[in-house]
Parts: C-alpha cells; structure tokens; sequence
RNA sequence: UGCCCGAUGGUGUAACGGUAGCACAGCAGACUCUGGAUCUGUUUGUCAUGGUUCAAAUCCAUGUCGGGCAGCCA
C-alpha cells in the first residue's frame, strides 16, 4: 500500500499554513469554481481534492461556484452533473467543509467601519441540516458586479468603449508591441455612467460596445492592456434568464466574486498567473473593506493516453467516437464513476500526485495502482469465465454437485465465504489450457494437473477435437481427495486457475474497456487526437458467471478472480446482467510470456 | 521575438545553505489454492557554465530547453 503521509504538503498548502498562522484570516475558505460547459474530469478532481483537503486540513470551507459568465456557453445539464459529481468524489472525506448557500439566497448589503460592503453568507455541511441549499452562481452576483462596475468608472479606472471586435483587437498590439489607446478612453464619468447604464438597459447591439478597465497600454502584459470588463449578449442565461443583456469577463466577475464569498485562498491552474496583476488591480481599485483573497497558480494534470480538455471531450461525445460524457473510457468523473472507480481511489491519486508547478505528464500506472489497492482491498471475489473451454470431470456422474466453499476476499476475513458447485461440466478459461505449452507455463496441459480453485486438482486425460482439429473439450479426472478439507487437500500444483460450472452459470455480457487512445501523448507535436484513437477500446464479450452473481445490484463491484475487477453497469437491464471491467488484475505471466 | 513561469532517476514528487529521500514503473528473489495481494533486495537522478560560501539541488549571473500569455472564452 502506498504510504501517503497523513497530512500532505506542498507549496500551496505552506502558503496557506502561514496565512492561517499570522491570523490574517477568521476562516480559510477556498472554492471550486467550475463553469457549468462541460462535465468534470480527473484533471478537476485533482483540483477538487486539493481545494477541499485544504479546507478540510484548516477546518475551513470551500465553497461550489458556478462560474457562469457566458451564457452561450453554459447549460442546467451541466451543473446538475458537477454537482452529482462533487458530492460523490467528496463524500465521506470532505462533505463537512462543502460550502454551499441557501437555495436562492443573495449577496447582502453591509457597512464595515463606516465602508459600505458586500457579502454573501455560506453554509457549511457540518451545518446543513434542515437547509435547502445549493451551490454559489457567479451569475447571482451581477447586480453587486454591475454596482462595483459603476465604482470602478466614478473613480475614473473604467470607461464605455465603443470600438468593434476586430478594432479591440488591433488596438492591443501584441506581446511585443504596445498597444494603443482607444478614442473612447477620455470620456467623462457621467458620460461613461450613462453609456454603461444603457448598455444594461439593452439599448445596443452585441458587440457594439464594451466596458473596459483604464490600465495602461502599453504594458508588456497584455491582460494589462485595458482589459474588458464587460460585453453586450442579448442571451437567456441558464440561471439568471433574460434578466441581463451585458456579461462581465472571467478576470471582473472572479475576483469578485471570490471576495463577496470571504475566499482566502483562490487557487488556480497556470495558465492565469499573467492574470494575477490584473485580479490584483481590480481589488485594489475598488477600496474594498474586507481583507483580500489571494491567487495561487498550480499545474494542472496531465496524464497519459488520454486528453484532458473539455472542448476535446465534448468532441469525442459530439462525434459519437463515445457513448456520452459518462462512458467508461473517459477521464470523466461520471465515466470513471461508471467504469467501477472508487472516489477514494482518485483521492488516493490526487495525494501520490502531488501539486507543484511543474506541467509534467503522469504516468497512468499510478491511477491504475490506486484503483487497484482500493479495489482489492474493498471487492468481492467471485469466479467467472470470459473465454471458455469444457472440460467434463469424468469421474463426477451427470447430475451430482459438490459443494466447495469459496473465500468472499482474502484480504477483509469478515467478508465471509460462500458455497460454489463443481459439476460433471465446467468451464475453464482457454488461456489457462495449452496442449504445446512454453517454458514456464503452470497451467492445465495433456496429462498435467491443475488446481480448479476453491474445488480440487483435476488431470488432463483427454483432448477431444472437432472436424477441423480444434479442441473443443477436455476430458479430465477429477481427484476429488485434494478438496478443502479431504486428506489431500494440501498437495501442491504450480497453478490455481478459474472455473464455473457450466450447467449452473449465468450468461452476462462484458464490457472490456482499453485506454482510449494508442499514444501516450495523443498530440504529441502538433498531432491530431484522433488520429490516434484505440480501435479496441472497447470489446463486448459473452461470458459465464457463478450463479451468485446473478443478484448482483448496479454499481456493484467484484472481482472476477485472475480476470481483473468488473462493476454492474448502473444501467445493466434487470433481467441480464451488463459488466464493465473497471480494470485488469496485473498479469506478469503476459509479460514472462512476451518474453 | 516582449512579459511571466518552470527544470531533481524512465515518470511524478521531497530535501527550505549541511547524508539527494519517497512513490509509481522496471529488474531479481521469497511466499501464495488468484502468475493477484504481500514481503525482501535492487538498477537509474540535481539542465549547462561560471560565481558566492567551510559547504550549493537550494543563493547570484549567463545560457539551454520546456510551458503560458495577444477571446467581447473560462
């Protein structure tokens, strides 16, 4: 098991320490500001985990924000899944520190030593009973964001702008050229007050004009260059409706939107360290009276064989290259949900990951090794037959049954055991029979002994072919002696492997999934993702269960022993049972045997 | 090419001027009624060049390489 310090650390949660330490801060409070145009994936987990551990570690809060700025954008089906999404990854582990508000609250008016001021209250999950609650909109602050707007241009700092889209963009310059100032930069404040106000009241077109904060451009950094505030969409917003025809831009409504809700701590990932001066700018040009929250950039994950964008997946769900956004082979929350994934298994993940500032690529063994030790500790053992071949006991009559008692999981004694039935008929898996075998094969061969797990040894007297010579059946004698329990029971083979009785199995269909993609970095220099896709990543097979299995409930996860770990599809039909195979036991016999 | 950020084994990450450690992967072995799990051992590293210092992965300078930034996206 990896050992995990208790209290995990790094270069952000240092930063934090000392914050929290010198007092500056009645609470930490950190946020998770997803906007509501996708589903979450494992890159956001990571985030997760890290805003809410940190919230957790200083018994603080992180508040769930909608980042809700575009309405174009933006869709109801999206913050219903991040939600589901949150809770799920987080529960058991953090739900006490989950910031959230009471469902239609807004943020209030307040003095603060003779300042006006602006806050919205959060309610804790170690205090939620008997609230209805939801998460934070950054869209039900507009009305504070359009007040603090009308400051930002009474003190001069912000004016009406009225050049196009393409003329913006000329006037920037470039990274390494000035830019240059707007004609509309000198207006006066009552003349801007009023533009600003009439572009609220829906007076102007999309486009037509914008709000833009008075910086300076020629700053060598461009989100310094007059950046804009606000712009003109006559859109139905997801949240707030047709109540608003301007937007505020990301960099105006976040920061602001993290000081209205008291955040400490605004983490991010690398790409808005330029943005930083600017978040900086803003909440110092208004003379806020509360102390300020704090930006602090971290790479975001990178992990191979797959793509980590939303844009991507919404493209590998819009071109039907997958089933949905939760399809088990995407990075997805809901998908590796789907797939079988434990929410402490990516916890596990977002801790051996570690968080720096360094944008490296993660190998996806550590994912899968974390799945796994979660797995093994917490699933089932049960015995199925993916690739079967008869083998007939000849010496067990048509009809007789012995009962043998398996282990439900070797790790977890308290798991129990349950009663499997050897009959004259079972099936083995073909793998585990070769009739030429290599070196190093310890399995069932003519005239070798295998062990047929939790029943006996069995030996391969018979290989029977059909018309073309392929081995349809095995005859072999079963010595029934070698059972747990009988006088033999201790006597040694080199293997153990897989059966199920093939007069009582119950037929299911499985779903083994591969990674998505063939390439560790599917867009390595330029290249396009899918070009490089996995034609296999799915394969559906027929397979054989022991008859328990035939109860199983959807989300239900076993392990199918020497097969790997399999989950019941949450939407398997009730009356035939769909698996998904969230992962593959490790196989170093595949590797002895590729070479 | 202007500005910002980064660089420690194959991969990810510690060491905060004083013994380069951990995890994953790999390899070898032990054990095993899962070729799983577990256990033991083990290969491999401070981008380069100067400087400061008794002492540098760490501080400074220069260079190299990588990433980010020029949406009325977030």
């Amino acid at each position: 098991m990896p050992s995990t310090p208790a209290v995990p650390s790094d270069f952000i949660r240092d930063i934090v320490s000392e914050d929290a330490a010198s007092g500056r801060h009645r609470l930490v409070v950190t946020r998770f500001p997803p906007e509501p145009n996708g589903y979450l994936h494992i890159g956001h987990a990571k985030s997760i985990c890290l805003n809410f551990g940190i919230a957790r570690e200083n018994n603080g809060r992180c508040n769930l924000r909608m980042d809700d700025t575009n309405p174009t954008k933006e869709d109801v089906e999206y913050v219903e899944s991040i939600q589901a999404d949150v809770r799920w990854l987080v529960s058991g582990w953090a739900d006490h520190v989950l910031g959230l508000k009471p469902r239609g609250a807004h943020a209030e008016a307040s003095t603060i030593h003779g300042r006006p001021d602006h806050s919205i209250a959060a309610i804790r999950g170690s205090e939620a009973a008997g609230h209805d609650l939801e998460p934070f909109f950054a869209s039900d602050y507009f009305p504070q964001l359009f007040g603090f707007a009308e400051r930002l241009i009474e003190k001069g700092l912000a004016y009406v702008c009225d050049l196009s889209p393409e003329e913006t963009d000329r006037y920037r310059g470039a990274p390494d050229r000035p830019g240059q100032e707007s004609p509309s930069r000198h207006r006066t404040v009552a003349e801007n007050l009023d533009l600003f106000r009439r572009m609220r009241s829906g007076e102007f077109p999309d486009g037509a004009r914008t709000l833009r904060a008075k910086i300076d451009m020629a700053s060598p950094n461009v989100w310094l260059r007059d950046p804009i505030l606000y712009r003109i969409r006559h859109a139905t917003h997801h949240h707030t409706g047709d109540a608003w025809c301007i937007y505020p831009m990301y960099d105006f409504a976040h920061c602001l939107s993290d000081y209205l809700e008291g955040v400490t701590h605004s983490i991010c990932t690398l790409e808005f360290e330029v943005h930083r001066p600017l978040y900086d700018w803003l909440l110092g040009a208004l003379d806020l009276a509360r102390p300020l929250p704090r930006q602090i950039e971290f790479a975001r994950l990178n992990l191979g064989y797959t793509v980590m964008s939303k844009r991507k997946l919404l493209q590998l769900v819009n071109e039907g290259v997958v089933t949905g956004w939760d399809d088990p082979r995407m990075p997805t929350i809901s998908g590796l949900r789907r797939r079988g994934v434990l929410p402490g298994s990516l916890r596990e993940f977002a801790l051996q990951i570690g968080v720096t500032k360094f944008n490296g690529l993660t190998d996806v063994a550590v994912l899968e090794k974390c799945i796994r030790d979660d797995l093994n500790r917490a699933a089932l053992r049960r015995l199925a037959v993916i690739q079967p071949i008869k083998v007939v006991l000849t010496n067990i009559a048509p009809g007789e049954s012995i009962a043998c008692e398996a282990t439900n999981n070797p790790e977890d004694p308290a798991s129990g055991t349950r009663t499997v039935h050897l009959t004259r008929e079972v099936w083995i898996e073909q793998d585990d029979f070769m009739e030429v075998p290599p070196p190093k094969y310890f399995r069932l061969r003519p005239g070798g002994e295998v062990r047929l797990k939790y029943a006996c040894i069995i030996r391969c007297d018979e290989v029977v072919r059909d018309a073309t010579g392929a081995v349809v059946e095995l005859r072999c004698f079963a010595d029934l002696t070698t059972r747990t329990g009988q006088p033999n029971a201790g006597r040694k083979v080199k293997a153990a492997i897989h059966w199920v009785s093939a007069t009582l199995a119950v037929p299911a269909t499985i779903r083994l999934y591969d990674r998505l993609f063939t390439e560790e970095e599917p867009e390595k220099d330029g290249r396009d993702f899918k070009s490089v896709l996995n034609p296999h990543s799915l394969r559906v097979v027929q397979a054989w269960l022991e008859p328990s299995l035939a109860g199983a409930t959807p989300g239900e996860r076993f392990q199918f022993e020497r097969l790997g770990y399999f989950c019941l599809d949450a939407s398997s039909p009730p009356q035939s049972l769909v698996f998904n195979r969230t992962i593959a036991l490790k196989d170093s016999w595949a590797k002895t045997k590729g070479e």
